[in-house]
DNA sequence: AATTATAATTATACCGTTATAATTTGTCAA
DNA sequence: TTGACAAATTATAACGGTATAATTATAATT
């Protein structure tokens, strides 16, 4: 791993260890530098990374002091590496539906930049918190890059599989939430009422090298999903 | 304005002026140094920028590349100007519900991080796009940052006002959402029906100093709210 | 034509320096 | 005690350099 993101992550897990609250103070630049034995580029670099987490904020002629204030359960809109990480101290629980190649709709093949008489992956799952139905997701995985998906990958994590069995780069995700009403097949998969609130969310994925992957259409329970967004001033 | 955001705004706007589309590729790290007489950590800088807002993407040892490929209409939740700007091509109009000055409930002290007896404006608005219900907004101002408001300042941007008017410096945000159904009071406002969907967020917004100076509840009409939300690994 | 090895291209990591701007602290006067 | 001013602290801007790693293009080989 590279030393600026060692260093960011030695330095969240100060944070985590002596329990600094926010508003609390870190170490100043000169310090960090002799501490982690590195120049004041990297350490600045080590805080960006921080401060683009959510984790610290900086105030020129100030300081760096921690900004973490997190509510428990909601899952992170920021960084992409689905909500396993959000939620992992609950219990998550996965059940595929449909797992098959297929010829992607004209929909699907914009969405993943493809003709439409090329091959994808059609994963179609259900999820579950403490036994409570959390979403309905059905995902589209082009098949020339994810070359190979089975049960048990899917049944798991794709993306751990996607990043370390196949060796790729997931670089940047785009999301559109709308809100709307469960229909009835929705209703049925998630144990709720047609007519009820459905929050609703469709998400392309890309390779760092910028080719879409997967695009993803996810129907959460309304009464289980919450969401968590940090903004910043740009 | 700093050179870094300068050169960034000039690329953008050399992306906006050529209508440079998805993939493709920005002159190189090099050409951009001599075109902006910049040195190379300022051009990476401004590259960076430009990636953090969603605009560009960086391969290592290829090239940097445009990213940007927005759906209209949506409300973008990456940095927190409020949707003036997202909605710009949009009529977006506000009616005044109630402003003055109160002593806060616990919740809005603790958000607000401040004393049970300290002043707090309270601003209720309703916000419309073309003409229809967007948002009922509900909003807690610490007094003693935002020493003012009147119902001018509140009809349009009191973020605005805020920047402007009192020279404060807005840092970051932190954004709960949840779903759920609308009581009668909010379907009322919204001239919707009780019990149809509603999605509802909590946010609290921070000077860049750190300090919480608002707390604003909103809750979204389910028809016309949208949201973008872009993600990045990590 | 396909594969493999090599070279060129290109962004990124990491180092270090000087200057600058925001904030905080200290000092002095009123 | 308050206010204004000066000094110290601290992060940020901007410069520029070398080394490295990922990608792409080219050449060599089969």
């Amino acid at each position: 791993m590279l030393k600026y993101q060692q260093i960011a992550n030695q330095i969240e897990q100060f944070i985590e260890e002596n329990q600094l609250q926010q508003g609390e103070k870190l170490p100043i630049l000169e310090n960090l530098m002799n501490q982690y034995n590195a120049s004041k580029s990297t350490i600045v670099k080590a805080l960006d990374l921080l401060e683009k987490k959510g984790i610290i904020f900086q105030v020129r002629g100030s300081g760096t002091f921690v900004r973490r204030k997190d509510r428990k359960g909601y899952i992170s809109l920021l960084s992409n590496q689905g909500f396993k990480k959000d939620l992992d101290q609950f219990e998550i629980t996965t059940k595929v539906m449909d797992l098959q190649v297929v010829k992607p709709t004209k929909e699907v093949a914009e969405n993943l930049n493809i003709l439409s008489d090329q091959d994808v992956y059609h994963v179609k799952r259900i999820r579950y918190i403490h036994g409570q139905t959390l979403c309905v997701e059905e995902s589209y995985y082009n098949k020339e890059i994810v070359t190979y998906l089975n049960k048990e990958i899917v049944t798991e994590s794709i993306f751990h599989y996607i990043q370390e069995g196949l060796g790729l780069k997931v670089g940047f995700s785009d999301m559109y939430m709308q809100m709307g009403k469960l229909n009835d097949e929705e209703a049925r998969l998630l144990g709720l009422i047609a007519g009820e609130p459905k929050m609703s969310a469709e998400t392309i994925f890309f390779l760092s090298s910028g080719k879409p992957f997967d695009f993803s259409k996810i129907t959460y329970n309304y009464q289980q999903a919450q969401f968590f967004i940090q903004g910043t001033n740009m």
